[in-house]
DNA sequence: GGGCAGGTTATGTCTAGACATAATCAAAGG
DNA sequence: CCTTTGATTATGTCTAGACATAACCTGCCC
């Protein structure tokens, strides 16, 4: 273990272990200086490391200080379904129902993608039942689709993943009843409750898709890990 | 802005833009020292935070390069409710329903909370309509609940989120149907959708607390907003 | 008392080196 | 041919300073 390596880590267990409070000071950059008798850059550098990983705060002239770590945050992962399909063991299929160019802004609604799009929808299988619906437009000025038949056979998430990369995105998560149509296609109650999933991504300001994806809520969970500075 | 910042910023905005794609090598500390006239360790400070970033990966020997940013993950906030419905200008209030100790293990089924454990029921409002209705086990041996009355007029979760220093979490978001006494209490239609989010947390290993929230789905969506390295 | 100037102090940024470490390549040896 | 060894090279860690900057304190002057 590096020198820098075990300054934090003895901050960080003095911090978890509850020794030192939110708010409490921790030594000086000087005092560590002298207790670990290194140079004050190596001290620096472990601090840093801390201040990234939301432990401490530090404010010049005054000190650093335990972090109030109240900020509830989590990072939540959102996988390419094909993968995370396979990686339950299950089989995984795609199949396409709709996949046309759209021109009008009227059909595009409040998605946020500029004409001409292309709009997709499709349901995803897994172990050959309905796993999720995906209705999906993809910006045809930012994102060169090469050809027509792309998505017969592979999701549009998946292939974009492989050929558009991205800078920025946005997710809404919520929960619906399925109603008619959707119901009907994931083979649900008119009125099971269903998550949805919807995605803005852009590319430098530019937007590159949306899509919604519902998935029947007893067939999906969202689960997120997060340690603070882990 | 500082020199670091400025190297930082050149190269993220070459990656932003398109100019350097995914896999591609960024140019030598050595060769960044001369183009910049600096030191060797400046460069490497910003090229640490675009690591830090997720932009960039570094390898001993062979170079820096533009990281793959396929991975799909989002910052999900998920705040204290009573600041949450404040912050967009409704009136907040929390009713307490149930709050007793339990002490048999099969009260408690699959929370992971240990007996002894502190059992809050109770339904938080926004603007006089029911906005989400809270179920919570508090591991009494792990926190230190100062009065029987705390959570009359105090959310739990506020209360821990001011007392409690807390280490990991997990969070489980999914749809479910509000069924019968959800419903009445929710005043909604017994086969509405609602967003459950069921939240772990711990301390250094110790469970703390175990909270299943749920929320009318048309009423409450989360958002996360996500930029790789902003 | 109120406000301003100047000193003190802790962190922020930076320099110009040093040695450590790991990946790669080429040459020597079996 | 295959393996090992050594040289090379780029990054990783570290030192011992320097000056900049911001916050706080003290004392002076009005």
């Amino acid at each position: 273990m590096t020198l820098q390596e075990r300054i934090r880590s003895d901050i960080e267990e003095r911090i978890r272990s509850g020794e030192l409070r939110p708010g409490d000071r921790i030594p000086f950059e000087h005092e560590l200086v002298a207790h670990y008798g290194c140079a004050r850059a190596t001290v620096s550098k472990a601090l840093e490391r801390l201040v990234h990983a939301g432990l401490i705060e530090r404010r010049r002239k005054v000190g650093s200080f335990v972090a109030h770590p109240q900020v509830h945050a989590a990072v939540l992962a959102v996988p390419d379904l094909a993968q995370l399909i396979a990686a339950r063991g299950e089989e995984y299929h795609w199949t396409l129902d709709t996949c046309r160019v759209v021109n009008r802004d009227a059909d595009i609604e409040v998605s946020g993608i500029p004409a001409p799009a292309l709009l997709i929808e499709g349901v995803h299988f897994a172990g050959g039942q309905p796993f999720a619906m995906e209705r999906r437009l993809i910006a045809l000025d930012t994102v060169p689709v090469p050809r027509a038949d792309t998505f017969e056979t592979e999701a549009p998430g998946s292939w974009l993943l492989h050929h558009v990369p991205w800078t920025d995105a946005r997710h809404r998560i919520r929960a619906v009843s399925a109603g008619g149509a959707l119901a009907k296609r994931l083979k649900l109650d008119a009125h099971a409750a269903c998550l949805q999933v919807e995605r803005w991504t852009w590319r430098t300001g530019r937007a590159v898709t949306f899509v919604r994806q519902t998935f029947p809520g007893d067939r999906y969970d969202l689960v997120a890990e997060f340690t603070p500075g882990g």
